[in-house]
Order: C-alpha cells, then sequence, then structure tokens
DNA sequence: CACTCTTATGAAATCGATTTCACATCAAAT
DNA sequence: ATTTGATGTGAAATCGATTTCATAAGAGTG
C-alpha cells in the first residue's frame, strides 16, 4: 500500500499525491478529491519512516521525564502533549528514574529516533546531554525550572523562590522550631533548590538549620512517614512545623503524625509543595504551594514550536506558582518548644 | 554525520559499519575496533528514519492507554517498557483520554509512525481498530482483562470475578444493604464488568442491586466525595457497605463518610480495587482487591516480543489479583439499617 | 595439491515519500 | 497578438542505512 498505488488508482502522479497529503492548497480541488477517494479505498496510511528520511522532518518531539509515577509530570506531558499535536508533532515519552546517566542514554535514543526538540525537566543534566543537544542542533527547554541568568532555555518557576515563600509563611505564623523533610537532593536541582530556597529564607530570619533538622527521602508516602517518625523521636524538643519538599512527603508526615497522636495544625504545622489533587483531600487539608504543571507544559511546547519555526522566542518564561492556604499549618501553642528556646 | 562518513574514516565499506552495528560478530574484531573508534570520533549516530525504511523493522511498539493521570497505567507502561527495551525495542507512549474515536485515532498515528505491535487497554474497542490492526497485520494484546474465549489475545485477570471477590467478601460479613459507586461504565469494560461482577455476586445471594443504590462517577477524589453524598443523603435506609470501582472513589467515599461523621468500617464498610499507594495510608487502610499491574505489563510484553519473534505464544495470560483485607470492613452493626430492611 | 567451504568485505540495489526542476496550460497584461 | 506570470502536474533525483549478491582470501579435507 504505497503512495505509488494511490497514484495508479487516481491515475496521477505520486508526487501529486504527495502534494494532496502536504499541501492541499497546490492541488486542484478535482484532482484532491479523485486522490482522497483513492486513499480511503486503499486503506492508504503513509510511511513515517520514508516521509521524514526525505524531508529531514521527524515531526516528532521527545519529552524525557524522571517517572511516570504518581503521575507527577503527567500533566505537563499531557498539555505539552496536545499542544504539540495541534502542530502535527507526535510526542515521545522516556522516562530515566532520577538517573542522569539513563537520561543521558534516553536522550541519544530520542535523538536517534530523529526528535527534533527535546522537552527536559529540571537543569542538572549531564555535560554530555547538553553536547548531544549542541551536536545535533536541537532546540531543547528545561522545563520545572525557571532562571533568566541560565545560557539554556528555562520554562517554569524559581523553586528556591517558591520554597521560601512557604517557609516564610510558617515564621510569620510564628515557627522557629522548623524541620524539613526533603526529596533526596543528588542530581536533583528541583530538590536541591527547594531546600536552599528555605534554609536562606530561614537564615533570614536568624533561624538556622543544622543538619539534623533535615532528612532527605525518597518519593513516597511510606518514605515521608518514616522520614517524620524519625525527626519526631530525636532528642531534641519537638519541632512545631514541618516544611516538605513535595506533597506526597507531606502525606507521609501528614500520617505519621497523627499515628503518634499529634494533632495537626494543633501541635505541629506540615506543609507541602505541588498542590497534588489529593492535598485537598487529606486530614487535615495540607498548605502547600501550587504548581501550575499544565500551564508549564504549554509554555514548554509554545517555546519548542516558535524554535521549530524559526521564530524569535522568549528563551525563558515563567508560570506562577501560588501559596495555598489551608489547615495543615496554623501558629504554634503558646506552650510550644518554641519558647522554650527563645527563652535560653 | 552518515554511516559513509564512519566508513571512509573507518576506511571500510558502509555495508561493514552497517554489519559492525547490527550484527558485530559478522565483523572481524580488527576491523570492528577500527569502526567503533570511527564512530566514536565523528559522533554518529544512526539515522533511524533510513533504518526503518529500509529494514521494515521499526524496532517500536506502540502503548495506548486511557490517560497519564493517577499513575494508573505507569506501572504497566513502564514494567512493559523496560521488557520491551532489552530486546531493543523503544515504546511509544499515546493517550486517549477514555474516547474511543481518540483511541483509533491515536493507533492510527501510532501505526503510521511504524510501531511494529500495540498493546491496549481493555478490549472494548472501535472495530476500525481491529480493522487497522489485521490490515497492518500488527500483533496486539489486550490488557487489563483476561477471557480464555476471546478470539483477540488477552493479558490481565478477570473484572467480573475480581469484584465479585470483594462484593462476596462484603456479604460474608453480613452486609446486604449496599451501594456501589462505579467509574463510568460507557465504553469502558474494566468498570462494566466490575460492575457486573458485582451486580451477579449479589444476586447468587438473593441480594438486588436496583439502579438507585449504584452511580458511575468519573475517576477523581472528588467525584467519589460527590457520589457517596448523593449515595448517603438517598431517602432510604443507609447503606451498610460501599463498594467502590476503584480505589480513588474509595478514598472519596471514605473523607465523605469521615465527614459526615459516619465511622468507617463501623458504621459503614467501604471498599476500593486496585490497590494503589494511598489504599494502605488512607483513614482507614482500605480493604481493596490488589492488580498486579507490573506483572500485566511484563505479560502483554512478552507476548509481544513472542508474536514478534514468531515463536508460538499462549494467546491468554493472566496475572493474581488478590483481596487485601484492611480495616475499611467489617461486619454491619447489629442495630444497622440492615435489621430495620430485612424487618419490612 | 586441488577442491570445497567458510568468512570477511565491497558494490550496488533498495525501502517509500518528498522535492526539485521542467513543462504545459491558461489568464492577465501590454 | 504577444509576452508574462501563475498554476497544476509529472519525471527523476534524493534522503541514509540495510541487504543481496558477488568475490577474494583463508581454512579444512581427501
Amino acid at each position: 500500500m504505497r503512495i505509488t498505488d494511490v497514484a495508479r488508482l487516481a491515475g496521477c502522479a505520486p508526487a501529486t499525491v504527495s502534494r494532496a497529503v502536504n499541501n492541499p492548497d497546490k492541488v486542484a480541488p478535482e484532482m484532491r478529491s479523485r486522490i482522497q477517494r483513492a486513499m480511503l479505498e486503499l486503506g492508504y496510511v503513509r510511511n513515517h519512516a520514508a516521509r521524514a528520511l526525505r524531508s529531514q522532518r521527524s515531526h516528532m518531539v521527545g519529552v524525557l521525564i524522571p517517572t511516570l509515577d504518581y503521575a507527577l509530570y503527567a500533566r505537563l506531558v499531557s498539555a505539552a502533549g496536545s499542544q504539540l499535536s495541534v502542530a502535527g508533532i507526535s510526542t515521545l515519552i522516556a522516562t530515566f528514574d532520577y538517573d542522569l546517566e539513563a537520561e543521558l542514554r534516553e536522550a541519544r535514543l530520542l535523538l536517534e529516533r530523529g526528535a527534533e526538540a527535546l522537552i527536559l525537566v529540571g537543569d542538572y543534566h549531564r555535560p554530555e546531554l547538553y553536547g548531544l543537544l549542541h551536536q545535533f542542533n536541537v532546540p531543547f527547554v528545561n522545563t520545572y525550572t525557571y532562571d533568566p541568568k541560565s545560557i539554556y532555555p528555562t520554562a517554569g518557576f524559581d523553586n528556591s523562590a517558591s520554597a521560601a515563600i512557604i517557609a516564610q509563611h510558617l515564621v510569620h505564623l510564628g515557627h522557629s522550631n522548623i524541620c524539613v523533610i526533603s526529596g533526596i537532593t543528588e542530581d536533583n536541582d528541583r530538590t536541591t533548590r527547594r531546600l536552599e530556597g528555605i534554609r536562606e529564607e530561614l537564615a533570614r530570619h536568624g533561624i538556622p538549620l543544622p543538619a539534623s533538622r533535615v532528612i532527605e527521602s525518597p518519593y513516597s508516602i511510606s518514605d515521608g512517614k518514616k522520614a517524620c517518625a524519625l525527626l519526631l523521636s530525636r532528642d531534641a524538643p519537638q519541632p512545631t512545623a514541618i516544611v516538605c519538599g513535595n506533597d506526597v512527603l507531606a502525606l507521609g508526615a501528614l500520617i505519621e503524625c497523627s499515628a503518634r497522636g499529634l494533632e495537626v495544625p494543633g501541635d505541629i504545622s506540615v506543609v507541602g509543595f505541588d498542590n497534588l489533587e489529593f492535598a485537598m483531600h487529606s486530614n487535615p487539608p495540607l498548605t502547600t504551594i501550587d504548581v501550575p504543571a499544565r500551564d508549564m507544559g504549554i509554555a514548554a511546547a509554545e517555546f519548542i514550536l516558535g524554535k521549530l519555526g524559526g521564530d524569535e522566542v522568549a528563551m525563558h518564561n515563567s508560570v506562577e506558582v501560588r501559596l495555598i492556604l489551608r489547615d495543615s499549618s496554623a501558629p504554634p501553642r503558646r506552650s510550644s518548644p518554641r519558647r522554650n528556646s527563645s527563652r535560653q
């Protein structure tokens, strides 16, 4: 079922069929409908490999995300995907499980498969990846980060500043005995910067954050629970607030607190980051930072489309994060360790 | 950076480079390493389009799932993906948002892109999809379903029988005043069969399930809450148990019950289906059916690999579901509405 | 030693759609 | 009426790796 078969049935040259498919207005209406009919009759489906080979355009864009788990990146991926698909571009999804070596391997595969551009997450990547991108002259954009000073395009938000917002919220409520459950920071700029942002904001208010008050934890509810348990069983005054690097860890912390009979937010405040769906349904509902993942996906797609179209496009696009106040955060009790420590 | 460049640098014919890449043992070791060096030096990456065009093998398999949300299919996809990747096959992921027309469109795109096989979800598909698959002579497998009588290959489990298991569990506990929150059944064999399974099991015990006791609900926590609220505000004795078509709806129901001051399982039992991660962490932990999504993905991949390799493979593969007993189900209270209704 | 059989390599054809270039036709303009 | 330009179509070259077929060199055999 080749293009020549369609051409034969329609009584024209293959070139004309090709035009009818790719540049309909270059073909006379009568001929066009004849070709349409022939294609339908034969059930013709064009051969993408041949098309890509000759035209040097694959009409595919690669999206390289850490994981499909927890649907964390699902909104970004599907928003970008539908944005790209209206331009006739399909998305190739690849995951690397937070392993930058694997990311490099997958990127190579995507390029081999002809990806015309890449949407990445974060700005920590192996130098070889940037090299590849340069060598192949492939446009790309780092999402989940926004950094106008970066030489690489970004589409996202400032993780450090956003984390600072929620830390500040706790400080303003009166907390000073604060602990942090961070995501694993190794090879991960999002978790690293969020932790930095928290640390800096606390420092700005004269609150130190020694290593003993920070636990890095893998991304799961159970691990969040464990981390929280560890923090609460430290040989030290119990924290009045726990800042979590994401909502999943925060949920784990919430569960651990209630398992220990601690009231949230009465005894202890817990805050998250991401505003996943369950955050508004947890008990109590979670104070968190809303990350507009859809917008990021759209921004990334627009950037890529612009680049591919040869347009002049802004290198950096930011999306708006918002502090979502719910019931998991409140001022510390007056009889809290905070007073103790401030009395010292 | 073409294969001829590598050949020139290595001092051999393009054909030899091709062999060195695809059939290393057909090339003398000395020549092979010369070619390797040349490829590395030039940063050669092979052109997939050309390869696919000539060899008529795309080394790609399509996975067509309803949605990326809730990571419902993430485990299946990633398990299948890693299984396929060891055979040098990449996965193309496409989603259709529970719209069978969209599924058909996406399938066409996948085939156009050269997918050598398709992994599908469920066995409700547009007839045209089966037609396409036949026309292209592309192997495929329906996952999330197991039906040895089907003429199409399946890899999964019997949704009806599995739902019956959990319904039976409630009946054995002594419940007879039972309501159901089902997923949307239109165009969806999984939700349809689960509901059927529940209905049949209850009927087997002489418990009818009139339409007034069943609500179909979209897939989200909020919708689960709403559905539960609707059931609980019916003008009828309150049910002693609610069977939910999946864990997300069950979580919504759990939340709604506790918002109404109903104790689970004291006042009312709630059960789910899927055993997502949060099910063990909900309050109370959720009685549910464990669906081994990984195993399904692996089974599907193995089937596809076998088919592509021309092996004789079993048409139908089942995976083991398990009833997971947790604290959200218990016998009805003696003073429960059940007694009232049986007295009438 | 002649002969067959492997094994390693190269030359050239090939996959199927796109694209360039050429050509014919017809309308508009001088 | 001739020229110019626009438009629609076809012939043939092309994209880059693979594969077939041919051949040369070397290994093994009687």
